[in-house]
RNA sequence: GCUCAUAUAGCUCAGCGGUAGAGCACUUGCUUGGUAAGUAAGAGGUCACCGGUUCAAGUCCGGUUAUGAGCUCCA
């Protein structure tokens, strides 16, 4: 039979020949590292029998592919054996790979604690040790499902028995051994292509990923092809902890949580200097983009949520109160505004709108209140109160395009000042459920895609991943380490003007509901400081940073002119501290680099003799002495973007 | 919300049945030192909260709350 290979040349091989076949004909070099083959665009394994005819190409063990392959036969074959043999009882459920390793559920008597980790690690490597080569058998579904039942292990039982699939269904084995996995394969050839591992962690997870089935226990780990590439991906995860906004903001000293508020930020002076930057800077781009800045109460009462939908459908997610009757003469239900979207149609309905005055761009610093789950908070990142920089546009459908592309220009902006130079965008379309005539989705998603496609910015089409009442674009941005985050949005809602009474009179005449866009930049002020901390890993760029400079004495006879040019640095608006205690240069410079100051002047003798300052950039080992003058002319500069 | 873990001095952590410990930070003394930790002394704790076991509980057990890692959720 003939086989095509990647570079099209074809191969002559005997009827029956298996990938394995296919590599030692090629190669002794390709048959030692051959782990599986491609036939046709499919991974199979290396004792498969190749079709006639087909297109091969042959997975090496240290590809990509093959690196895959390895952590796969490492969680289902070694993980998972090694985990019966510990736990006898236990039943088996997944063990697929992710980005950098796998993991493994499996349901047990006994519980397994990340104690027991490294025992598991052992066996693991006992296991290992045997090199067994692993073998495969196809079994019909009624002896495959006879097979598991036998070992009881029900959750491959459901496997197979929800499969479509009637025939071929392959069990794998090793060497002398009575341990079977069911899997779609392929495998490794044998274990002795399994290279360095780790157990990283242990955790719940429910059977099928639905929170009302089991929980079952998932064990994580990690696996490379050499004990290095382990290491280094071992020590990025150590630089990517010292990024961790909560580690640094509590050694900056920028903000706290504490048990009697759950999920809302204690900011300290140091964290709400950021904050106030950011605030301010963007309340510049608003203004520049003709928004018009408002601000709505917090506690409102139940009948405009009502009104809005949000009591149907959002009350779990809300923080209610109810006003006690010596306070009130009748009780009311009061709710902390979890999006300000209805208080913004509050204030669009005062007076009448004609189609002259849109669109209409309202902005809020909105402060708003979402009761999460409790297992959910994390940090800044993920809290129950928060504020967004909200703002909603009043628009006819017409303008919607146009609004749009203003829109994407401002995120591009703002992101690239905030140190993020390229962001991807999301355009999800009509889910199944949703409100509005197909023709005026129709209008609002080509609207959407026309101008991003103006704009010549790639992006994404998520099919029917909208909202019910609008279509929307979402915007991912990189950060230093990789990481993505959604943080702008744009969403057209054609329901909600409805729904509150919006209208405007049109050129017709007649009253019409206007579009409402919900549009975010950074999303919650909250999150994106904490982004922002660790994009930077603290080191904040000049305009952002709490303490810009700190003027520090190296002999005590130099304080009053440190003084001297503290109150400078403030006449020029730079934020600054003097540091005069008594220590020496080499303990303030260190801890004020720890503290992530952008620029210590160090101030001895011979800066106060002759009016210069010695200044060290944090980052920079050296220093540089310049007149005061220039120094602080510098900084003015760096510090206006 | 679910699973597992954690909660001891301002911070980072040790102690794991017999009436609290380290390093750093803090205060004071000495030291005026030139770019990532000068030196000595001192002060600082209802061991998260509630209950139980025990002659005796940070220490063992149960509950609560918060936090962490995941899972689920984020109209």
């Amino acid at each position: 039979m003939n086989i095509t290979l990647p570079d099209k040349s074809v191969r002559e091989l005997p009827e029956g020949s298996t990938g394995y076949d296919l590599a030692r004909d090629i190669g002794p070099g390709l048959a030692k590292s051959a782990v599986a083959v491609i036939v046709d665009g499919e991974k199979k394994d290396l004792c498969d029998v190749l079709p006639e005819n087909s297109e091969v190409s042959i997975i090496t063990i240290d590809s990509d592919d093959g690196l895959e392959i390895m952590r796969h036969t490492l969680t289902a074959q070694v993980l998972a054996k090694a985990l019966k043999n510990l736990y006898p009882d236990s039943h088996l459920a997944i063990g697929p790979t992710i980005d950098d390793g796998f993991y493994y559920d499996v349901e047990t008597k006994k519980s397994i604690s990340v104690d027991d980790l490294s025992d598991i690690e052992k066996e693991m490597q006992n296991i290992i040790k045997s090199k067994s080569s692993i073998t495969k058998k196809l079994f019909s579904k009624k002896d495959a499902l006879k097979v598991f039942k036998n070992l009881k292990e029900p959750y491959k039982e459901s496997i197979i028995s929800e499969s479509d699939q009637k025939e071929d269904f392959q069990l794998y084995y090793q060497d002398n051994d009575n341990f079977v996995d069911l899997c779609r394969g392929p495998h490794l050839p044998s274990l002795s292509f399994i290279g360095s591992f780790k157990l990283t962690k242990i955790s719940g997870a429910y059977w099928k990923g639905d929170s009302k089935n089991k929980m079952l226990t998932r064990i994580y780990g990690t696996a490379w092809n050499t004990e290095k590439e382990l290491n280094s991906y071992l020590t990025a995860i150590d630089e990517a902890e010292k990024r961790d906004h909560r580690k640094l903001g509590k050694e900056m000293d920028l903000f706290h949580f504490q048990e009697e508020a759950p999920g809302m930020v204690f900011w300290h002076p140091y964290g709400w200097t950021i904050y106030r930057q950011l605030q301010n800077y963007v309340r510049e781009r608003l203004e520049e983009n003709d928004y018009l800045e408002i601000n709505t109460p917090q506690v409102v009462d139940r009948k405009l949520w009502e009104a809005s939908g949000h009591w149907d459908k959002y009350r779990e997610n809300m923080f209610i109160t109810e006003i006690d009757e010596e306070h009130a003469n009748d009780k009311r239900v009061n709710a902390l505004k979890p999006m300000n979207c209805p208080c913004h149609v509050q204030i669009y309905n005062q007076g009448i709108k004609s189609y002259r005055d849109l669109p209409l761009r309202y902005a809020e610093f909105g402060s708003c209140h979402r009761y999460e789950p409790s297992g959910t908070m994390h940090g800044l990142m993920r809290v129950r109160g928060f504020t967004q920089d909200d703002g909603h546009i009043f628009c006819t459908e017409n303008q919607i395009e146009s609004e749009t592309e203003k829109f994407i220009e401002l995120l591009s902006r703002v992101y690239r000042d905030l140190g993020f130079e390229s962001f991807e965008i999301k355009l999800s379309t009509r889910p199944e459920v949703r409100v509005g005539s197909d023709e005026v989705w129709d209008k609002a998603e080509s609207a959407l895609e026309s101008a991003i496609k103006n704009l010549g910015h790639p992006y994404e089409i998520v099919e029917g991943d909208g909202a019910f009442y609008g279509p929307k674009l979402d915007f991912v941005l990189t950060d230093a380490i990789g990481r993505e985050w959604q943080c702008g949005t744009f969403q057209a809602d054609f329901n909600l003007p409805e729904r509150l009474d919006a209208e405007f009179i049109g050129e017709d005449g007649k009253k019409h509901h206007p579009v409402m866009i919900h549009r975010a930049v950074l999303g919650s002020f909250e999150r994106f400081i904490g982004i922002l901390i660790e994009n930077y890993s603290g080191k904040l760029p000049l305009w952002l940073a709490p303490q810009q400079v700190v003027v520090a004495s190296i002999v005590s006879d130099a304080n009053e002119y440190v003084n001297e040019i503290v109150s400078k640095l403030k006449e020029e608006g730079i934020r600054c501290e003097s540091d005069l205690r008594n220590e020496k240069i080499s303990y303030k410079v260190r801890e004020h680099s720890l503290k992530k100051v952008p620029i210590i002047f160090a101030i001895g003798k011979k800066e106060v003799a002759e009016n210069t300052v010695s200044v060290r950039k944090i980052g920079n080992k050296d220093s540089v002495i310049k007149p005061l003058s220039e120094a602080i002319k510098e900084i003015s500069k760096e510090n206006s973007i």
